[in-house]
RNA sequence: GCCCGGGUGGUGAAAUGGUAGACACGAAGGACUUAAAAUCCUUUAGACAGCAAUGUCUGUGCGGGUUCAAGUCCCGCCCCGGGUACCA
């Protein structure tokens, strides 16, 4: 291919020799798959263990190197967990609705689902021959009908069930209406909006009062009519169908959920986002906020991921206070961390969307309110948040203070959002930065009520400062003022104490084609489950919205779908993380089409015992699964609540990139400057130029290039610069103040560009010129300056791997021309699997040749298996368990790195010992195949062990082969090492330290002086302290 | 700003409070070879002294501390990476 060509044939004839990786891999997968080798069943009695990956989104470009580093881990520990006699089950899959299939359906017409299954196609395929140990008959598709069949039931059974915060638990739906009839909502403690009983409209419901405050009692119930219990029952739902603020993606054409926004722009595609008021499905996912929370306390995940969803929950405690408005019946309600502090209260600031400003607005300050407001609106989340100053406007309106009586004015500022809280907050500027520096921007008047601190220059935050100014409050602080006011506010009943979180429901609905339809028909408006038959996705004519702008699915006639039930069907599809919650139960039962996981399949597999995968999904894929599967607990479909017992997060594979330096040379310049050649050659620039031996090549050919008109008319003709010659004209430059960017003029340099090079016409840096000139036409005709030495040496720099860097590293190569057993070897020889790393093949001959070593250890010169059947010598014994223990012990802990160290030096000692002792490989073998499954296979073949090596015991270390004679103490005096002794290793501490100061060359280190104490760490250390 | 990680040779890194730099890459030198590849051997943190074996000193981002002993534990900073942010 590129360029080594002469390099492979001949060593391939070598290589058949001895270590033919390409060879003995294409044959143990092969048999591996007839044998049925990774099948795995249910065996009662046989303890599991379960190693999950992240499935993957199957997209157009294949795998690269950073993908297979977490799948390399887990497979080893899979194996290694065989080795160790459990039931292991070991999964792939492919998460496959999603948008880059659906933007190549929009771009080409053809179907999502025909991009799927070629993308599935060519991961299946690259992952083979890694060599996993997946079970492939367990595979799932998130696109299949029979997969998403059940993502649809577990909408539906969500749609059927409502939160009793009594129990703690999600429970059906008949249980509600079940107290409904018997005591109307009197005992009904539900996980629900707090005003829900506000949304219920007027001609929907006539007969309920202004002051219907959404309690009714059983009789009221009855005589409702079957429409508005539903109307009713949909605020209970733990997914419910509501309007809601949503970040609004016009690009993408679609709303996304927070997890899928970042700074105010959509995570993919970086597109603007806006709040918009939809009616969409959402997940009630706050319900479960607190069990969320708390059940990251049982759970093996690194702090760091359990750090960000607990920021991420956002649990705060603090008080609700309700504030009459003056001369209204209207409240405002605020939710406050600090209610100790609301004395202090100066005014009231209302986020733009609050449903109050219109009625808090006096005819006066109309004007200002309504242009503020839609000044906001056009301003997006990122807008808002980026500006410095919190900005406002006062409405004219004032509330009352709860305790005091007193009026306070009532503000509209940007900086409260309508979606935390309330929406609304009081601003006490003495003791928050933000009230405080709203309060001086708008000149409002606050007390100080923080004894003996001064709050000119910026609030006081502390808690622990006592109060002053506080009616009763005056003199306490902290827990106890919040005490205080807190029993007085509910005894006024105006306010309570309240736990808020940051944590929103989920928004589930997106109006995208390659998603999961809805179980779900609207008639007169309402939503109903499908009941007994699974709603597939129906074809449609374009991928695109409608002209009114419905969502795609709006295209499909009634003859389209294969259930069509009263006035439409559900137009949305589901959000992508809807068939990710729970496809690590499907594993345990794919086939099942009576339900989505048999219960005792469920109860056998349990937990993940080990999830692989990255960091960047903590607030998204990893919560929501947690969600759900506490809610399939809470139903009784599962014994746990909790989905991943332990998880590894691998760090990202890094990409090194490759530049050249790229002159340009500016055509019309060269024809001005051809007469004034002599003057520019002889100025001062090219004096440095000069100076070098390889510039003055470059002299030649500029010269040449300016006198050779056709080479001049060429616009692709350019130089491309080395890094050696940049480097050094620059370098010879700067004796002149000069850099070779500011030479334009002169040299008729239109411009320097520094483009990334395709790493795969790179090796160690070096550019291979011929093959790269051939095949990129755009440096066709450039001249390419090499280095001192004739090599093209590039540039180098670390950055994230993408495709539009060309710094794409494929394994696929890798496997082509060092087999996957050292690609596999090699990834996790790296270093820390959690750690970020750049990605660098340097080292991966090293790697293959540790495991050709091996090969030559139990093979000759003739790639004849030496191997004897001789008893095995101390010195052997030694080596050979002295490595088990390293790599038992390092897999113990997931230290997948130091494994491999651990087996090259077990290989070094045994080819220096010339071991060839069956005695000592076999075993040997047995270590290296959670690694190298295919080599170890081959070796255990050729050593005529028994059946296959995955299927081996995972040999044991015995410590007598370990204890040495002797051990050598470092003696050091104060801390700092002087001289060694050797000493038996049995020796007491008494002995050593008598061995020690009996020593010649003690004297000399005490400097005459007598030891003040004397350290002996049995096999460890002596230290003499004088 | 706040919350998590991390900082060790030319490079990737190792080290459970106990000999810092294992293992590898790269580099330099050597053996084998017509040559190359492959393989093998030697050196490889820095400084100083010595013909040499060797010895001495410095050294894990910086400054303190605890300890017989600190890369590791504690306190205060600096830098890099990630998360998050008018969260009331």
């Amino acid at each position: 291919m590129f360029g080594w060509n002469w390099l492979i044939s001949p060593c391939k004839i070598l290589l058949a020799m001895e270590y033919d990786f390409q060879e003995i891999e294409k044959k143990w997968q092969k048999r591996w798959r007839a044998r049925g080798s990774y099948k795995v069943e249910e065996v009662q009695g046989k303890e599991k263990f379960y190693v999950l990956d992240m499935f993957p989104y199957p997209s157009g470009a294949g795998l690269h190197v950073g993908h297979p580093l977490g799948y390399i881990a887990s497979d080893i520990i899979a194996r290694y967990k065989r080795h160790q006699g459990y039931n292991v089950l070991h999964p792939m899959g492919y998460d496959s609705f999603g948008l880059p299939a659906e933007q190549y359906a929009i771009e080409t017409g053809q179907h999502p689902a025909i991009t799927t299954e070629n993308n599935i196609a060519r991961y299946r395929q690259q992952l083979d021959q890694i060599g996993f140990c997946y079970d492939w008959d367990r595979e799932v598709r998130t696109s299949e009908p029979s997969y998403y069949k059940w993502t649809q039931w577990i909408f539906s059974e969500l749609f059927e069930s409502w939160y009793n915060l009594d129990t703690d638990r999600a429970e059906p739906i008949s249980s509600l209406e079940e107290k409904f009839t018997t005591n109307g909502t009197y005992n009904v403690n539900a996980a629900i909006d707090e005003h829900w009983w506000k949304l219920l409209t007027k001609e929907e419901f006539p007969f309920f009062s202004e002051h219907f405050s959404g309690e009714f009692t059983a009789t009221d119930w009855k005589s409702l009519t079957d429409r508005q219990k539903q109307l009713i029952l949909m605020h209970f739902r733990l997914t419910y169908l509501a309007d809601s603020w949503v970040n609004w993606c016009p690009k993408l054409g679609t709303v996304l959920a927070n997890d899928e926004v970042k700074d105010g722009r959509s995570e993919r595609g970086g597109h603007p986002v806006e709040q918009k008021l939809m009616r969409q499905w959402s997940m009630r996912i706050t319900a479960y906020a607190d069990r969320l929370l708390r059940g990251l306390d049982t759970i093996d995940w690194s702090d760091s991921i359990k750090e960000i969803q607990r920021n991420w929950i956002g649990r705060s405690e603090g008080a609700s206070i309700v504030f009459q408005v003056d001369s209204s019946d209207a409240t405002i309600e605020v939710f406050t961390t600090r209610p100790d502090t609301v004395f202090g209260v100066a005014f009231v600031t209302l986020a733009p969307e609050h449903g109050l400003v219109d009625a808090v607005t006096t005819p006066d300050q109309k004007g200002a309110v309504t242009a503020y407001v839609n000044a906001t609106k056009l301003k997006t989340e990122r807008d808002r948040q980026s500006e410095q100053k919190s900005t406002g406007v006062f409405t004219g309106g004032y509330a009352v203070h709860p305790l005091t009586g007193k009026r306070i004015p009532i503000w509209i500022g940007d900086y409260v959002l309508a979606s935390y809280g309330t929406g609304a907050v009081m601003a006490v500027p003495a003791g928050d930065q933000r009230d405080w520096d709203f309060a001086k921007t708008y000149n409002i008047a606050f007390t100080n009520i923080f004894e003996g601190v001064s709050v000119d220059e910026s609030a006081h935050t502390e808690k622990t400062t006592p109060l002053r100014e506080s009616s009763f409050l005056d003199g306490t602080c902290g827990k106890k003022a919040t005490q205080l006011v807190v029993a007085k506010l509910e005894e006024l009943g105006a306010g309570k104490g309240k736990v808020n979180f940051r944590l929103r429901d989920a928004v589930f609905s997106r109006q995208r084609y390659w998603g999961e339809p809805f179980p779900i028909f609207y008639k007169d408006g309402l939503p109903y489950v499908v009941d007994g038959q699974q709603v597939t996705l129906p074809d449609v004519d374009k991928y695109l919205p409608t002209e009114d702008g419905q969502p795609p699915l709006a295209r499909a006639k009634k003859e389209d779908w294969n259930v069509f039930l009263g006035d439409h069907m559900e137009f949305n599809t589901m959000p992508g993380w809807a068939g990710s919650s729970w496809y690590f139960l499907r594993y345990m039962d794919p086939k099942n089409d009576q339900t989505f996981c048999a219960k005792d399949k469920a109860a056998y597999w349990g937990q993940v015992d080990l999830y692989m995968g990255g960091a960047e999904h903590a607030t998204g894929h990893l919560l929501y699964s947690r969600f759900w599967t506490k809610f399939l607990f809470d139903r009784g479909y599962i014994a746990f609540d909790e989905p991943f017992k332990k998880m590894v997060n691998q760090g990202m594979i890094l990409g090194r990139s490759n530049f050249v330096y790229r002159v340009i040379i500016d055509v019309k310049k060269v024809d001005e400057s051809i007469s004034d050649k002599e003057e520019w050659a002889a100025s001062k620039e090219m004096e440095g130029f000069k100076r070098m031996d390889w510039a003055m090549r470059m002299n030649d050919t500029i010269n040449s290039y300016c006198v050779s008109k056709e080479y001049v008319s060429d616009i692709e003709g350019s130089y491309v610069l080395s890094e050696d010659v940049y480097l050094k004209i620059n370098q010879d430059l700067e004796k002149y103040n000069l850099a070779l960017r500011s030479i334009n003029r002169s040299l008729c340099i239109s411009q320097i560009i520094r483009p990334n090079i395709d790493i795969s016409f790179v090796d160690n840096d070096v550019l291979d010129v011929d093959s790269f000139k051939e095949k990129k036409i755009q440096f066709k005709n450039s001249k390419f300056i090499p280095g001192p030495d004739g090599k093209f040496r590039c540039s180098n720099e670390v950055e994230k791997m993408s495709k539009s860097k060309y710094n794409v590293q494929t394994p696929d190569e890798l496997v082509e021309r060092y087999g996957a057993d050292t690609l596999r070897c090699y990834e996790m020889f790296l270093g820390p699997l959690e750690q970020h790393k750049p990605w660098d093949t340097k080292g991966i001959t090293g790697v293959h040749g540790f495991l050709r070593k091996l090969w030559r250890l139990m093979h000759d010169q003739d790639n004849n298996l030496r191997v004897t059947d001789e008893a095995a010598s101390a010195d052997e014994l030694k080596a050979l368990h002295k490595t088990i223990r390293k790599v038992t012990e390092d897999l113990d802990r997931l230290s997948w790195n130091t494994v491999v160290s651990a087996m090259m030096i077990g290989v070094n000692e045994l080819t220096d010992l010339k071991s060839s002792k069956r005695s000592i490989l076999q075993p040997l073998v047995v270590l290296l195949s959670p690694y190298a499954p295919h080599l170890a296979e081959e070796l255990w073949e050729r050593l005529q062990g028994e059946g296959s090596v995955m299927d081996q015991m995972w040999p044991k270390w015995e410590e007598q082969y370990l204890v040495e004679a002797n051990f050598t103490y470092p003696v050091s005096f104060n801390g700092k090492v002087r001289f060694k002794v050797d000493l038996p290793a049995d020796m007491n501490a008494a002995e050593v330290e008598k061995a020690v100061m009996d020593n010649e060359k003690t004297p000399q280190y005490l400097e005459g002086k007598a030891p003040k104490k004397v350290i002996v760490v049995q096999g460890r250390i002596v230290n003499i302290v004088h």
